[in-house]
Formats: C-alpha cells, structure tokens, sequence
DNA sequence: TTGAAAGCGATACCAA
DNA sequence: TTGGTATCGCTTTCAA
C-alpha cells in the first residue's frame, strides 16, 4: 500500500498535523523535528493524495482546455503552449476537443465539474452561452483564448481579427487585386465575422469593390475548403485573389486552384490566417495572417491563475496584434 | 454552495447510504424511494464530486497520455484518438508533452500519481527504463503506443516499423533506385531502428548495396530534417532517394531539394512515415508509410481499460500493418 | 429495503 | 511547537 501521512507520522513519531503542517510550510516547526519528518518522507517514498487534499478545499491543481480538435493545427499548437505555461505553474491539463458541438461541450463541462477542476480555458466555439453564464453562477473561473463573447463578462486573449483581415486585404490590394473573394467557417463565429469585416474595411478604403456574395462559407477543414473553392473558381469571372479565414481552408483553395489548373499565385493569389506549421509546408508557402500562439497560450494560462489566485479582479480583453506573413501565395494579377 | 449527497438525502427524507446505492445502481431499493431520490436529484442539480468517491477506492476516471510533443501533427492525431476513445468509454484524459526528456517524464509521473489517474498510455522515448518498472511495481496500469519495450512486460499497440522500412525500400527498388539514404531520428529509439532494419533488410534482398555510413541521423522536426538534408545532397554523388524516419523529417528533406535545386521527384525520391496530414499538404504530396493513427488510438485506450477492469490478464503486443501511400514524391531515377 | 457509522487521506482550528 | 479532532463528500459494511 502506498504510504499516507498517518504512516508518515508514526515512523516520525509525530502527529498528521505536524506532518501536514511540514508538507504545507504552515505554522512554526522545531528544526529537529522539521528534519525527522523529511526523513521519515523520504525513508517511506511519501507522495501526498492530492485527492484527499483537494477534498479539503484545496485546488486540485488541473486545468481543462477545450477545443474543437485537437488534431487542428492551430489548436495543437495552442494545447501546447497551453501544456506549458500551466505545467510551469504547477497544473495538469485536461484536453477537451469539442467538434464544437454544443452537446459535446455540455457534456464535458458536467464532467470536468464534477472532478473539481480549477478552471477552463475555451477555444471552442459556444453557441449556447447559457452553458458559460452556468459556468459563472457555479464559480468556476474560464478565459477564453482565441475567441471572444463581448456579451459575457470574461476574459480573453485572442489576436485582433479585425486587423488581421485588414492585413490580408491591404496586402492583396497592393497587389493591386481588384476581384477577390472571402472563404471563411461559418460567420456565427465572431472571429469569422471580424476578420471578413476588416478584410471589407480595407477594401473599402481602397475603393475597391467587395459585394456580400463574395464572401463563401465552408467547414474548417481542408477537404471542405477544396470543395468549396472549386464553386467558386468554377464560376464565370472568377476572383484574382481569395483571403481564406484559416490556414486549413487555403491549403483546400491550394489545392483546387491546382486541380482547376491555375498556378498560383500567377493566376490567383491566396491568403490564409494562423501562420500553423502548415503554411511553410505546403506548395506554394502560404501568405498568412499569423497568430502569436505561443504568447497567446501563455497568456491565457497566466489571466486564468491569476483569477484563480484572486489577483485579477477585473476581466481582460487581451487583444495581441496579428503580423502578416508574406510568403509565395500571393503576387499581383495577371488578368 | 454545490449540493452534496447529504442535501439530497434530506430533500429526499431518506439516508446518504441510500443515495449512493441509488447512484451506483446497488443494493435493493425500492421503485417509490428511488423515485423521490431521483426528483430530489433532479430538484437540487445534484452532481456528485469525483473527488471524493475517488478518494473512497474508486476509480478517478482519468487517463493520462504522454508524447513528446502535441504540436507534432502525428502525436496530435494520437491525442485525438486516444481522447475520443477514452470518452466514449467514460475517461478524460490528461495530456503531457515531455520532449522526450526524462526528467520531465519523471515529473509527470509524479504527480500523476499524486492525482491518482487510473492508467497512462505512454507514446514518449524513455530512456531510463526504471521510471517503468516503478510504475509496475506500484501498480499503475500503463500500455505504449506508437512504442514498444520488449524488455518489459506491458501492452502495446504499433505498427510494424519493420514492415514499414520494408515496404518503403522495396517501392524504391521496384522504381530503380540503386543508390538511397536513410535520414531518421535516434537510433536509440526501437522504431527508429526497426524501420532501418526493415529498409536495409529490402534492399539486402534486392541486392542493392546500403552501406552503413547512408543512415543519417537528426531531430523530429523540418528544420532539422532540412538542415541535415541539405549535407546529405550536397556530398558528391548523392543519393537518388532518401527514406525518412517520419513526415516531419521528410518535408525537410523536401525543402532542402528545392533549395539545392534538385526536383522532387526527379531528381530525388522521398519517402516518409506516419501519413499525417502534412503528407498530403507538401509539395510534391509526400509518398508515404500510413499508420492506423486512430485505430491504434482506439485500442491502446481498449487494452488500458481492459487492464483496469482485470479483464487483460495477459499482455498484449498489438502490431498492425503500416501501408505504402504512394503519391507524387517518388519517381523512377533520372541519373 | 433502509440507515448508522467507519473509513478514505488530507487540512485546519483550537488547545495544550 | 505540537497534537487532537472535526471536516471535506462519498462508499461500504453491517445491523436493524
């Protein structure tokens, strides 16, 4: 059997509350009797249960961090950085992938509740937000990364979509693109709406025209991006040049312009958002809006124990700057 | 304050001990108190804490998985599918990324154990084989995935490395290659080794020469791969293929060619392993060594739980067959 | 069929 | 400085 701290206290010849005391740095402790206890810890292999402690009121020291999949680039990179900051501030991650689902989230936060995590970091998408207010009332402390609901009074740190838009249509505009097309996931997603919103503001301030049928919804996936694109390369006087909202879709425009037989970026230039490992890696390397993911992991990590910690009374709206990434997707327009 | 069972007791009028043999479907208990204890539940939005009924001897739930890295598309996969898997049969699973390093892997343990999850499934290297055995001994139920120990008495679940080099050497051989390299991570780790052996024991058959000073060692990522490809090409008469530990490395390999100026495919075959998505994103799509990523997930998950039920007395060596994705990085030889 | 009470392994208050 | 003990929320005998 593993040793407790009953064991702990008899081979000291102490009682729990010294042992305890010791194990928490509380309260004042002879030096002599200080070290026959460590001794005692070390002679048995003592390991406190951090269950038992947690059921006394202390943290259980675990984090969850929900997302719609892991598998995703991005998100991988950001459960990464997320692993990081939290292990270096002494938390366990659990991994929550959502399929953004409603349900599936539900689903988890019941859960994770129930084994008394000590906070949430969401990335997914939350189309019930009664499901968060819940979160509030209970007190369960969440920041949201990469993500934001201006209605909810919460934390978040995510990059400036709206600029991250602008960027890309800045960029393309210099070009001297004139025809171009947005092909983003669904626009319930406010980030979806804020980077096509930036991208049009430009546009607009360019004097170049970007009527609402222009802008194309798929899935967030490469295939769906493909499909997707094909549509709209298909169509009668295709567009010079499509600003995709993530990394996932352009690589699916990539890939159908190659199929439809348009070079790119002679014959149309692309743009993604995210800067995921994929954009160096596929053909040609993508220009993308790049998201800080390291900074944005260690940040949310930081906001969310600092909550916990009640040092943080006030809610952030951590908004980092996106930088655009100028690779060998885009060029100016041959038609 | 969260209900606990002794709320619902008193709204229900009858004893703890009842609810929880309600909760736990035991006992005896009759339709009309259950009734009343399932209203009363209902009324008071009662969850019971893990935490507590964990600490009682049951189990936590919880599972942990540790790779060297989630931002490694292959091992983010594997975090999918074990997390997936793991749900469905009612885990949640705690992720750590150990960069392979020992020390690290030896903290996580650590407070894994602390936190009492019921099981590990471990992709990570492990140098030091005594942080196993320990486990062993202390009882914590653990399989390897994408691993295997054959020193050790545990289940694992893999796929064929050997059959995997094979296969790629031969597919090189059937285009003509008579002259290939081999660039992979450490030898140190069994897979690594094994997919060599796999690939020499081909060309040995064929009768093609591979001579020991063609295996060329780097770390797990592009950058890497392309550094060391980059010396590989630039010897005089280089190799007219070269086979990759993995996809990471082999997309090294991809850009270093386009860098010397060398075209893939006809100037230089290459081959990679795992058939993440990043094979099919590169350019020319990487001919490749798939492994069932998600049926491999599916039952490493299986075989830990089934250890935790008592229900795998034996330890299992599960090896599934890797299968050659031929695309578009693999050509018959120009020189 | 139901309930009283003894754990599980820690923390923390209050005495000594 | 140290220790006794109630407590956290649940499970599980064992009686009733």
């Amino acid at each position: 059997m593993k040793p407790t701290i009953y064991d702990v206290a008899r081979e000291a010849g102490v009682s729990i509350a010294t042992v305890s005391k010791i194990l928490n740095g509380k309260g004042k402790i002879s030096p002599s009797t200080r070290r026959r206890v460590l001794e005692a810890i070390e002679r048995l292999g003592y390991q406190p249960n951090l269950l038992a402690s947690a059921l006394t009121g202390k943290r259980t020291q675990t984090l969850a961090l929900l997302v719609p999949d892991v598998a995703n680039p991005f998100f991988a990179e950001v459960a990464r950085s997320v692993e990081d900051r939290g292990r270096a501030l002494g938390f366990t991650v659990i991994l929550c992938s959502t399929d953004n689902q409603d349900d599936r989230l539900a689903r988890y936060l019941a859960v994770l509740k129930q084994k008394r995590v000590d906070g949430l970091i969401i990335g997914t998408g939350v189309e019930d937000l009664r499901l968060l207010a819940e979160l509030k009332e209970e007190g369960l402390p969440f920041t949201l990364i990469a993500r934001d609901l201006p209605s909810l009074p919460v934390t978040s740190v995510r990059v400036d979509d709206f600029v991250g838009g602008y960027l890309a249509a800045q960029h393309l505009v210099e070009l001297g693109h004139r025809k171009m097309a947005v092909l983003t996931e669904s626009l319930k997603v406010m980030s979806s709406r804020e980077r096509v919103r930036g991208f049009r503001q430009a546009l607009e301030e360019a004097g170049v025209p970007f009527p609402e049928e222009a802008v194309y919804t798929c899935a967030a996936r490469v295939d769906d991006g493909r499909r997707k694109a094909l549509a709209v390369l298909a169509a009668a006087d295709p567009p010079t040049a499509i600003f995709a909202g993530n990394d996932l879709i352009a690589i699916g425009v990539l890939q159908a312009a190659k199929e439809t037989g348009m070079a790119v970026p002679d014959d149309l230039s692309v743009v993604g958002f995210d800067n995921t490992v994929l954009a160096t890696i596929c053909d040609p390397p993508l220009t993308t809006v790049a998201q800080p993911i390291e900074e944005m992991g260690k940040q949310v990590v930081d906001w969310l124990v600092r909550e916990l910690n009640g040092e943080a009374d006030v809610k952030q709206r951590v908004i980092l700057r996106p930088e655009l990434i100028v690779r060998a997707s885009t060029a100016p327009p041959r038609r």
